[in-house]
DNA sequence: GTCTATAGCGGGATAGAC
DNA sequence: GTCTATCCCGCTATAGAC
């Protein structure tokens, strides 16, 4: 489906994604630069411009591995059989500890799509994101019917149900800054929600 | 209390400080533009440099005052006597309203101090914002002795609360993308959740 | 496929006239 | 206090040797 198979870079190729994702991520596209990564990468800058024509196409690649990667437990995870009492705790526990160990991806994406909201559709269009969500839609639909879940416009779940596991990753590094803990610290604290957000939901959006 | 008093400060340094504004809250620091900020406040490059020695200074203003904005009304509703719950609502009320008007300060902050942490140390230090986080925080334990709110550690409770508030704003791109939705449908959507919070934690959040 | 060298320009900053 | 002109570094990108 994607052109981009990680099987198909040979060892140059994958060494330049490595650096330019740790850049990219770190300082955003217009902070990044071409020589950060080569230098990351124990290269020249020449040579990143022999793979990738130029620092937006590598830009473009890193992002869309991002992105992709970032759904595609999400799709696995909506494709599976169980009741929604057991999709939503199993959804939240592993994109909880999902981002914990990518605590970069949410912010990343957050601001890029922010900055050149077109890089979205270009990825988006070729991804099955969409039916992804369209699945999850139609089962919280369908536990409505069942009586299970609250009446409430389904979208505003979803938002909650987002807000509540990507905000406190997102913002990790402000909450730590203001609450004045360290980053194992905040660790912990990550950990102890994915025990929480799960009770929250259920207590606040299931009828029992 | 700050040294920089917006009655302070004349004509042209209002429009630098405006035109300032727009920029780095649209590019952030590494996007922005000197070039742009002097084209939008008609004005010669050279005159920023003359008020603000240089970009960096400018951006420290800006972030300032966008940090302080936002907290000054917090403290406000924080600082008002009445019942935790009464306080709950108002506070997601107001915040959100907030919000709606200011978009582009949530994912500007979270940004701006991922990139470069220390900036709130020197712009907090001179604040009074850890006082108000600590009333809340008081409140909050009183609110739990009484037995109005569920025993939980207090910071989880309130990383709640502001996810639910932040991160719909914060992701309002992203969003308004994958869900393919106008600006416009956002905003209405957004007005309907000033009433869903509330519900959403005092169901979750309350004895009752 | 990988390197060195360099083109070329964009952008922050300053000198100096008025 | 505001302008024009210019410096000069840093960065992307390319030319060309090996």
């Amino acid at each position: 489906m994607f052109n981009t198979n990680k099987e198909d870079l040979n060892e140059t190729q994958i060494k330049i994604m490595e650096a330019a994702m740790a850049e990219f991520l770190e300082k955003g596209f217009s902070g990044a630069r071409m020589q950060n990564i080569a230098d990351n990468a124990g290269m020249n800058k020449a040579l990143l411009h022999y793979y990738y024509r130029n620092k937006e196409s590598l830009f473009k690649q890193v992002f869309r591995d991002v992105l992709i990667d970032m759904f595609s437990m999400l799709t696995d995870i909506i494709e599976t059989e169980i009741d929604f009492e057991s999709k939503l705790n199993k959804l939240v526990k592993s994109y909880m500890n999902y981002l914990i160990e990518h605590r970069q991806f949410p912010l990343f994406l957050l601001n890029e799509i922010y900055r050149n909201p077109e890089i979205v559709d270009q990825v988006l269009r070729e991804s099955d994101v969409s039916e992804t969500w369209d699945k999850f839609y139609n089962e919280l639909c369908q536990s409505q019917k069942n009586g299970d879940v609250i009446e409430l416009n389904p979208a505003h779940i979803i938002v909650t149900i987002v807000s509540l596991v990507v905000f406190p990753v997102a913002a990790s590094n402000v909450i730590t800054r203001f609450a004045d803990i360290s980053q194992s610290e905040y660790y912990e604290f990550l950990q102890e929600r994915i025990d929480i957000i799960p009770e929250f939901l259920i207590k606040a959006l299931l009828k029992k």
